[in-house]
Parts: C-alpha cells; sequence; structure tokens
DNA sequence: GAATTCGCTCGCCTTT
DNA sequence: AAAGGCGAGCGAA
C-alpha cells in the first residue's frame, strides 16, 4: 500500500509522488482494455484475467479510441473499458491510496484591460497579467504585481506563479476553468486559460499541466451546494454574491475606492489601478483570495470533495467534479478486484435513448391543513437498486427478479420490464452501494465516540457525507446515456417499482380513511391526529406491505424488510399547500423529535420564496404573508398587512435590491431561440465588453422599456404598477388564494381586472377560520354549460397541461351570455369514454360586459360568436 | 467533458 | 389582438 499525493504521466512511464514527496515509477504509460476470448485475439499478446476476461495492453490516444474500438468491433470482439486512461487505470488497479494531507493554494489573477475585441473573442493570449495573489493551505498569503509593464517582467511574474502551481498539490481559482480547456468556451472559466495562454504567448514553459491538479472553486461550490443543502436559496455564483450568502464581507469596490482618490477607473479599474494606485490593486488581488479562502472556511467543500477522492481513490483534478468521474473511479477500482470489466465509454455516442418514465407526483391540494404527517421512504432509489439487485451486468434472461412496469400512477401492469440475477449473484452497484453504505455506518459510529469540532471528527463526518452523496448519484449515472453503466432497463425498474412503492402506501393510508395531501416520489402526506399512528403505519409498511409487494417481483422477504424503510421523522403542526411542489409549514416534529409548541420550526418548498428568480421585495412579502398565514391570523388581518404593504410599495423609496432580477446565462447567447428579457441585458453587457457574475446576469425594468442593466438604475423610471402587478402580488395572491379561497386576493393595481365571477368556497377545502365575504346565490340559477376536453390518460400528469386545455375564453363568452346566478357546471370530457361533472354555484355580474367594454376590455359591437367546430375541445353550449 | 425525471411560472413568438 | 405553444429557468425529489 502506497499513500500518494499525485501520480502523472512522464514520457511514457507513470510517476507518483510519496507522501514524502518522493518520486516512484509506477508502470508504463500504456493503454489497457478488456475483451472476451475470441479467435481474433489470437494474433495479438494479452494476458488472462479474473472472471474469464482476457487483458489486452495496447498505446494509443484518447484520438484513436472511436478508430481502435471500431476496428475490434468490426472482427467481433467488444472492447471493455479501452476509453480509460493510463493514470486512472492505476489507480483502480494499483494498491494505492490519496493522502488526507494534500496541499492546496487559492490563486486569483488581474489582467490589464485587453482591447475590447480581444475581451468579447476571449482571445486570452492577448491579455497582461498584472498581478496574482495567493493563499495556502500553509498559511502563506501574498499578492505579487508585475514590475512593470513589459514581456519581460509578465516572464518573471509567470515564473512565481509556476512556483506556486509546484509547491501545492491542488490549486484552486474561482471560476479558474481547467488544467486543459483553451478558453474558448464560457466553461472553460478564465485563471487558467489565462496562465496557459500567457505562459505560450511569452514562451515560458514552466508548469506541466499534466501533473496539476487544478480545480475550478465556482464549479466545486455549485457542485457541493447542490448535493449537501437541503432545500434553501441558491445564491449568484459571483464570488462576491458567494461570500455575501455565507455571511462574509463582498468584494472591494475597486472603482469606487479609486474615484474617491480622484482617479478615473475606467470600465473595470484594474488598469487604473496598478498605474496609479498599487496598494488598492494589493488589497483587491487579496480580498478576492481571502474570499475564497473564507468560503472555504465556512462551507469545507474543498475538506469534503478531499474525503470523497479519497474514499473512492480519484485524484482532485478538475474532472473529479463530474459525479461520472467518482463512480467510475470506485467502480473500476471494485471491477478490477472482482473481476468485473464495463463497457468502454465512447466521447460521442448515439444518442436515441428514450426518457424513462420518472416519479409519481400527486397534485397538490391547496389548502390549510394541521397536523400533517409525512412517511419517507429511506434512500428510496439506492435501496430499490439494491432490493432487486439491479445493473447491466445483473440482467438475465432466466433471473429470479422480475420488476413489475407500473403506469403513472403506480398500478401494476401485467409486463415485466426485464430480469435480474438473485441475490446470489450480487451485482457490482449493489455490492458498491452496500460497501458505501456500510462505511458509512462504519464512519458514523468511529465519529460517536469524538467530539464534535475535533479534526477526526470532522474528516469522518465528511466521509460519511461523501458515502451518502456517492450512493445517491448512481441512479442519475445509471440514466445518463454515454455513461458506462447506462441501462434504460435498469432506470425503468428503479422508477416502476419507486412508483409501485409509493401507490402501494397511498392505498393502505387511504383504505385507513387517511386523507393524503401530498406526495412526492417516495414520500406521502397525510392528515392524522394521533402522534402515535404514524410510526404504526410506517412498522405495518415495513413489515408487511414491503416484503408482500417485492416478493411479488421475486425479492425474497427478508431481503425487502432489511433494505426497504418507511420512516416517520416529520409532522407539520401547520402546513399550507399552495401547489404542486409548493408549500410551506411549521414542524411539530422535527427529523424524529418533538418540536417544542413555543418554536417555529419553518419548512418552505418550492415556492417564489425560496426561488432566486423572484426579485428580492416579492419573495420578502411572500414569506412574510405565509408566516402570518401559519400563526392564525384571520384573513382580515392578513389583509390590512397586504394592503399597508402595497401603500409602502407605492409611496417609499424602492431599492435596487428590491426589485433587481437575476437569471442564469446557461449557454452561449447566440443559442437562445427566444429573446427573453435576461438574455437581452446579457447582451448589452458583452458588447460593452463585461462579464456577467457567475453566469447570472442582473436587470430591471423601466416604464414601458427593455429590461435595462443595474447601472442605468434609475428610481424615477420605475413603473411601480408593472411591478406591483406582474411580479411582486402575484406569488403572494397564490398564497392566499390556496389559504382562503373563498375570497377576492386581487389586489393588482393596474387597469382594473373586472371578476365575472364570485366563487362559493368549497366545503371540501379545510381552511383556516375566515370571515370570506359571500354574496347570496340567488334561489333558482341558471345553468352555464362548459364542455372541456382532456388530454388521454396517458398524457395527463400535471396541472400545467390540463389548464392548458381549459379554454378559459370560451368560459368567459358563456357566462357573459347568462348573467346573473348560475351554476358553473364543468364537464371533463377524457376521450370519448369518460366524462366526469363539477358543479359551482357562481354569480355572474349582471353589469360585467358593460364593464368589460367600459374598460375597453371587449368591444360593445362584437357579438358572441358560437363556436360550430364541433371538437369537443372547444365546442361552448349554454342554455338558461 | 455532461447524474435523472417531474412540475410550475414567466415571457416570447407564432398562429389564428 | 388574443390564444396557445413552447423555450427557459428553477426548484423538489
Amino acid at each position: 500500500m502506497m499513500t500518494i499525493r499525485n501520480l502523472y504521466r512522464d514520457g511514457d512511464v507513470l510517476v507518483a509522488v510519496r507522501e514524502d514527496g518522493q518520486r516512484v515509477e509506477v508502470g508504463e504509460a500504456v493503454r489497457t482494455f478488456y475483451a472476451r476470448p475470441h479467435p481474433a485475439l489470437d494474433a495479438i499478446e494479452y494476458d488472462e484475467a479474473p472472471g474469464g476476461w482476457l487483458r489486452v495492453v495496447q498505446r494509443f490516444r484518447s484520438g484513436q479510441l472511436g478508430e481502435v474500438v471500431g476496428r475490434w468491433r468490426s472482427r467481433g470482439v467488444e472492447l471493455m473499458e479501452a476509453d480509460v486512461k493510463p493514470v486512472d487505470r492505476a489507480l483502480a488497479d494499483l494498491d494505492l491510496r490519496i493522502s488526507s494531507r494534500l496541499s492546496y493554494a487559492f490563486i486569483d489573477l488581474e489582467c490589464a484591460e485587453p482591447p475590447i475585441e480581444a475581451l468579447r473573442a476571449r482571445e486570452y493570449k492577448r491579455f497582461e497579467i498584472v498581478s496574482f495573489a495567493y493563499r495556502t493551505s500553509d498559511g502563506k498569503r501574498g499578492c505579487v504585481l508585475v514590475e512593470n509593464r513589459t514581456p519581460a517582467a509578465e516572464r518573471v511574474l509567470l515564473k512565481k506563479l509556476a512556483q506556486v502551481f509546484r509547491s501545492y498539490d491542488v490549486v484552486l481559482a474561482w471560476n479558474g476553468g481547467r488544467e486543459w480547456g483553451d478558453g474558448q468556451r464560457r466553461e472553460d472559466g478564465f485563471d487558467f486559460p489565462v496562465i496557459r495562454a500567457r505562459c505560450k504567448a511569452l514562451d515560458v514553459d514552466a508548469i506541466d499541466w499534466w501533473r496539476c491538479m487544478c480545480i475550478d472553486q465556482m464549479d466545486l461550490y455549485k457542485l457541493k451546494f447542490l448535493q449537501t443543502t437541503d432545500g434553501g436559496q441558491r445564491a449568484s455564483l459571483g464570488l462576491s454574491a458567494v461570500a455575501k450568502a455565507n455571511g462574509l464581507a463582498g468584494k472591494v469596490d475597486l472603482k469606487q475606492r479609486l474615484r474617491e482618490r480622484g482617479i478615473e477607473p475606467g470600465q473595470v479599474g484594474i488598469t487604473a489601478a496598478y498605474e496609479h494606485a498599487p496598494d488598492l490593486l494589493r488589497e483587491y488581488n487579496l480580498g478576492d483570495v481571502d474570499a475564497q479562502w473564507e468560503i472555504e472556511q465556512k462551507t469545507g467543500y474543498l475538506a469534503l470533495h478531499l474525503a470523497t477522492c479519497r474514499l473512492v481513490t480519484m485524484l482532485p483534478r478538475s474532472d473529479s467534479l463530474t459525479p461520472t468521474r467518482t463512480m467510475d473511479a470506485l467502480m473500476l477500482r471494485l471491477g478490477h478486484r472482482s473481476g468485473h470489466h464495463w463497457p468502454t465509454r465512447m466521447r460521442e455516442y448515439d444518442d436515441t435513448s428514450e426518457k424513462i418514465r420518472g416519479a409519481v407526483v400527486r397534485q397538490g391540494q391547496p389548502g390549510f391543513y394541521r397536523d400533517l404527517a409525512v412517511l419517507d421512504v429511506s434512500s428510496l432509489y439506492p435501496s430499490l437498486i439494491r432490493a432487486l439487485n439491479l445493473g447491466s451486468d445483473t440482467k438475465r434472461d432466466d433471473g429470479s427478479i422480475a420488476p413489475i412496469m407500473s403506469d403513472e400512477n403506480g398500478r401494476p401492469t401485467d409486463a415485466v420490464i426485464a430480469r435480474f440475477a438473485g441475490h446470489d449473484e450480487p451485482g457490482q452497484i449493489p455490492r458498491a452501494l452496500e460497501i458505501m453504505l456500510s462505511k458509512r455506518a462504519e464512519f458514523d459510529v468511529k465519529m460517536q465516540s469524538l467530539d464534535v469540532g475535533t479534526p477526526e471528527h470532522d474528516d469522518l463526518k465528511r466521509l460519511s457525507n461523501a458515502c451518502k452523496v456517492a450512493a445517491n448519484s448512481f441512479y442519475g449515472l445509471m440514466l445518463q446515456p454515454g455513461s458506462r453503466f447506462y441501462d434504460a432497463d435498469v432506470g425503468a425498474a428503479v422508477t416502476s417499482t419507486g412508483r409501485l412503492a409509493i401507490n402501494a402506501i397511498g392505498e393502505l393510508l387511504e383504505s385507513r380513511g387517511y386523507k393524503i395531501r401530498i406526495q412526492d416520489t417516495d414520500s406521502a402526506g397525510f392528515e392524522c391526529e394521533d402522534p402515535e399512528a404514524p410510526a404504526r403505519l410506517a412498522e405495518e409498511i415495513n413489515s408487511r406491505l414491503f416484503p408482500d409487494l417485492f416478493a411479488t417481483m421475486g425479492v425474497p422477504r427478508e431481503v425487502s424488510a432489511r433494505l426497504l424503510k418507511i420512516k416517520h421523522e416529520e409532522t407539520y403542526r401547520r402546513m399550507l399547500i399552495v401547489r404542486t411542489k409548493g408549500y410551506a409549514g411549521f414542524f411539530s416534529v422535527y427529523k424524529g423529535q418533538p418540536v417544542p409548541v413555543d418554536r417555529e420550526v419553518l419548512d418552505l418548498k418550492g415556492l417564489e420564496a425560496v426561488k432566486g428568480s423572484t426579485i428580492l421585495r416579492a419573495r420578502e412579502l411572500q414569506r412574510e404573508t405565509i408566516l402570518r398565514v401559519l400563526r392564525g391570523e384571520s384573513s382580515g388581518e392578513v389583509r390590512a398587512f397586504a394592503e399597508r404593504e402595497l401603500a409602502r410599495f407605492a409611496a417609499e423609496d424602492l431599492a435596487l435590491v428590491d426589485l433587481i432580477a437575476h437569471t442564469k446565462i446557461t449557454k452561449d447567447l447566440d443559442e437562445y431561440k427566444s429573446q427573453t428579457p435576461h438574455v437581452r441585458v446579457a447582451a448589452e453587457y458583452v458588447a460593452l465588453g463585461r462579464e456577467f457574475e457567475g453566469s447570472k446576469v442582473a436587470y430591471w425594468f423601466a416604464r414601458g422599456e427593455r429590461p435595462k442593466m443595474t447601472d442605468d438604475w434609475d428610481l424615477a423610471l420605475v413603473d411601480r404598477t408593472w411591478y406591483w402587478d406582474k411580479h411582486v402580488w402575484p406569488p403572494t395572491q397564490r398564497v392566499l388564494e390556496a389559504a382562503w379561497p373563498g375570497q377576492e386576493w386581487d389586489m393588482s393595481t393596474g387597469p382594473k381586472q373586472i371578476s365575472l365571477f364570485d366563487m362559493r368556497p368549497s366545503e371540501s377545502r379545510p381552511t383556516v377560520a375566515r370571515q370570506a365575504k359571500r354574496r347570496r346565490v340567488a334561489e333558482e340559477p341558471a345553468e352555464v354549460f362548459v364542455r372541456l376536453a382532456l388530454p388521454p390518460l396517458g398524457e395527463r400528469s400535471s396541472a400545467t397541461k390540463i389548464r392548458d386545455k381549459i379554454r378559459i375564453s370560451k368560459v368567459k363568452q358563456v357566462a357573459l351570455e347568462n348573467p346573473g346566478s348560475a351554476t358553473l357546471v364543468l364537464v371533463f370530457a377524457v376521450g370519448d369514454q369518460y366524462e366526469t361533472r363539477l358543479e359551482t354555484p357562481i354569480m355572474v355580474d349582471p353589469n360585467a360586459q358593460a364593464k368589460l367594454e367600459a374598460a375597453g376590455i371587449i368591444q360593445a359591437s362584437k357579438p358572441f360568436e358560437e363556436d360550430n367546430d364541433g371538437s369537443p375541445s372547444s365546442s361552448g353550449r349554454a342554455r338558461a
């Protein structure tokens, strides 16, 4: 066993760097591939490898992979793992371990402002580096400025920078890019390609990129944030924004500081600072590496990633940030030891893969609920993979495990998806999951005996976390076309049996009289006053329902009883469901522990208040309103609050931060098919030669104009009415409509919306005590009859799809023809076989027609036209 | 060099 | 001009 800091290719050999810094040759830099015995292979040299494989060693470059694989395939030989590069092969096969004491350095470059055309073209060889700053794991911190702006001076700077690359195992830069990117793509980042381009332009050959381990700290942040954070606000990925989101100081405002000294900063300020205020440049540059350092202290994401690298034996290079790479490292190593080899992963593959049907999501029932207990299957997908022994390697025509296909609601069909080997032949992926989870249990046990906060404890915590994250990513990777673990049947088996399980749970709960109010993928929430009942139900599901269900698919009862567990860990004291995947509540039980009555533990999911795309003022108003609703305020109180907020919004000095929108740019601007506001603004920024921080653009709207850049902020131009109606009020209106569905919550301020209907609150919707203003519905109402066509059952899954089919304009027309009290009868037609009716008394304002005409919304002269196209989808008929 | 599917909202853009 | 389709972004799981 050798513990290493690095492993790299040096000409024809592989060199490992031991923990003490000694360099050791560990093998030849050659490709290895595996194949089953075949006459065509007799002509070449091979070894026999465990598992009945032949191991072939050859030299070829990555660019030749397609040709090599194609050549052998045409002779009937399928090459396995031929894409695995020599370094990765060695990491998988040899008895190596990644050191837990890797050193690292954060760096940050500053460049003089290049000519605008060089900037736009990302022509980094024309970027002149004027300084760099560093901060390192061994406590060094500094900033180097070029002596003067000559090539000779910059060469000196580059050599000092190269010294940093040589002295530390890992080098990190924010938006730094990768070891090999050329800077032409946006994803290639900035610092590393600039250094590469400048070294080339100035003929400095001091950095061997093959042995560098570079990490883009922004990518690292993004990855770990998504993997480890449960919900919560996503910040912009700019260094300054991320620093602030983590409670740290933002960036030094260089331009402002220059102006204070009477220096005209120009577009960015770097050049001016270098020329006239080098101390400020130093402070600015150091400020960035300090922010990088502090972000790591706060989040520990690098430490977590290094733990993952140790866990799966992977070098912390740029590519290690992809889940594919992590799974590869783990599985290739396991495969080498157990005699299994995986298909070659081709760089270009033909993606004819079909989409797999995913989880069941029950349509959210808007309303206010009390005592909503949630049952949740622990690690549903990893557990299913283990219980059903899934993987492309366990597929057998005569396998004893036969996952059943279920429909979109989780009801079983007759079809078997595929057959898989029984547990006497455990698959590679289930084994890997088992190893990850048992390691995790080991780490957790060891951790118990240590004090929180000690280095050993924290490291075990990270290792435990790394196990969990790795296990959770397997499902997604098996559904990634082009992944060597891809298998559509496996993916379908996971989701299909997941649907079966949650559907069976739903049926059990409903058969006991419980009303399910939310249900998404692996959990179900139902109203339940008895605090003991959820645990009893969980026990029943675990000991009977799961074993029964999985036995029908060939899974031994003791296996499903051991691997599939539903838990009751959360109950909401109060819960407001606004829509599917959007709700808020206070817990009475959280993580299995009761929450004292006087404590508010808020959970807020999916609503605008947690969406970064919503403007701050709208998020704040929605959150505050939700809290008031959950605390039990009356509708009158909340309405009064909202009216005060509206008055405040209309009068106060609004700040840019209240109204600014942030939207991510996800691809190159010319690839956009529709010119959305954020794309228009991004184009403006680019035309000025500016980057948008963290790929998010910030913009605001002036009265009647295109979206504007933040530089052009001018309160006088803000159309408050438009902002309130379009962006601030609607999210809150939806919350209130969920809480008090019988009331009118339109508080828009623009040209008056005219309400045609006065819907009576539905009796079946539990809501907070309220004093809804109700207009009386007359004794003998007319019937307004509207027929609506829905998409066929198979295609119908979401509210969006259904809503899109409802021709509101038709309803409006019919209603206008029938003023006064009426019953609105909606007939939902599904194909031509099935219909269902919904009736609700309405009051069509007798003056609606006149009001609409007065408001200019409809034209007085235009007569109502009967729709005669005969299709059920749009024919409206009215009878009195 | 690329973990998945489901669902919602907003705005652009094409069709009628 | 209105309606509907759909692109784009973002969240839940």
